[in-house]
DNA sequence: GTAAATACTTGATTTTCATCAATCTATAGG
DNA sequence: CCTATAGATTGATGAAAATCAAGTATTTAC
């Protein structure tokens, strides 16, 4: 713990800040509206935080906490957990780098999810006072924000589509073909990638058992459409794949 | 059709413009900031159009629409459905008076949901270009917007929790105990209501077959926790119902 | 390096809900 | 009014995934 104070103090302070800036980000066609002048992205990266790497468990913030920022992923990877009255935990995203998270804050000022590091993660928080400033002033800004926000909503709701209708290999192929393309986004390749997330995290996720999840990993290899060695998942077969997430078997 | 257009313009242009304001209507306490100032109330009620009495079965606006407006639920109730790439659609939410719809069309300037009067349903029309312009110069109003959009975020996470992990009863007494509590938000019985949507999207919505979606309604109605008749739900004992809804049987 | 704990896999059985099928009710149209 | 159609209920059967159980592999801790 005194250790990762240590760490984070480097890091962000004497090492991030001089480094990084959002104009020279490799993720910025991602996380920035495309259309932001150079001096306005200057305005944005002078309100952005880097000082917060977080260890692989380690809370980036908790349910309940009072709502002051968003935070974008820079590396790494991170889930979103919220807690039931029953006290049990359902994951309700992962966050890869370039997509933001913590926009749940804002309906009453307190985070209603928690949201943990499923690896070494580094972040960008955006304290959400200032952001709010400057939206004002960058009406650019403000539709990015807008806009991030939908975006949050449309894909929640694919989940929905998806755990409403779909069969655990569809959910299972879905959240393959969601990983591939945000890695694509990101220059990665879009058929050789590894996990973050355990196996128990993505039966969370996706409403279904570990065995389940298990069970359809190694269904899918043996059919070929992928190989998978641990937390390492070659696609093999990525139209079949896309057949069987669209529920076309 | 024609008729319907004849109903549009005789209910809207004349009658509604001049008797409904935001300033005097009943759910502004839902769907606008409370800190909203009076004359920021009057310059917010200039961009809102009430154009828009729906029939049933009528869309308000379909998936692959240009996005240009968010629409507020004066009276009624409305569904929002997605299609997917199968073709078969999926219930994505339900929207009752003070709430609002449409935010999803933002990410990409284009409806990703269809919206449909479940029915006679009257709405206000809110175009969006006039209300960020609005949001610059009212910073109140630009966070009450954010706001809305961070509760849809939640809400639909809401959702895929109940989705993940919710029995087939649990999620038909999370569904009655959320339209009893907006009913509430409105000063309307919270115990006794009518359900706007059929067995068909009820079930369509929560991932269910009709007929599961029947037999938990008899069976809860023979446990005595709800009286059904028809699209009549009284809730008889709101307490053991939530427990159902939590997973705690 | 070994022990302990955690993560994952695989198999046997049970449960829940979907599917198939029949019937009933209500609403609309001629 | 009576029929046609859509919506809803109820029952019998089947399938998918959960649960229960045992075991293997991989980290982590000492």
């Amino acid at each position: 713990m005194n250790n990762m104070q240590i760490i984070k103090t480097q890091d962000a302070h004497c090492a991030h800040d001089k480094r990084v800036s959002c104009g020279n980000c490799r993720l910025n066609a991602i996380c920035l509206p495309i259309s932001l002048h150079v001096e306005d992205i200057d305005r944005l990266n002078s309100i952005v935080q880097r000082s917060k790497p977080l260890q692989k468990g380690e809370y980036l913030y908790r349910a309940s906490d009072e709502f002051d920022s968003v935070f974008a992923i820079r590396s790494g990877a991170v889930k979103a957990v919220s807690i039931s009255d029953k006290g049990d935990e359902q994951v309700t995203g992962f966050y890869l780098p370039g997509e933001v998270v913590g926009m749940d804050g804002l309906a009453d000022n307190v985070y209603t999810n928690s949201v943990i590091a499923l690896e070494t993660s580094s972040v960008c928080e955006i304290p959400f006072n200032r952001l709010e400033e400057l939206s004002l002033q960058i009406p650019t800004l403000q539709r990015h924000f807008f806009q991030l926000m939908s975006r949050e909503i449309t894909q929640d709701q694919q989940v929905i589509t998806l755990l409403s209708k779909g069969s655990a290999e569809a959910r299972i192929a879905t959240l393959l073909l969601s990983i591939s393309s945000r890695n694509g986004r990101r220059n990665l390749s879009t058929n050789d990638f590894i996990l973050p997330m355990s196996r128990t995290d993505i039966g969370n996720f996706l409403g279904l058992t570990i065995e389940t999840v298990s069970r359809i990993f190694t269904r899918l290899q043996k059919s070929n459409l992928i190989a998978v060695d641990k937390k390492e998942i070659t696609i093999i077969d990525m139209e079949v794949l896309r057949n069987i997430a669209n529920g076309n078997d």
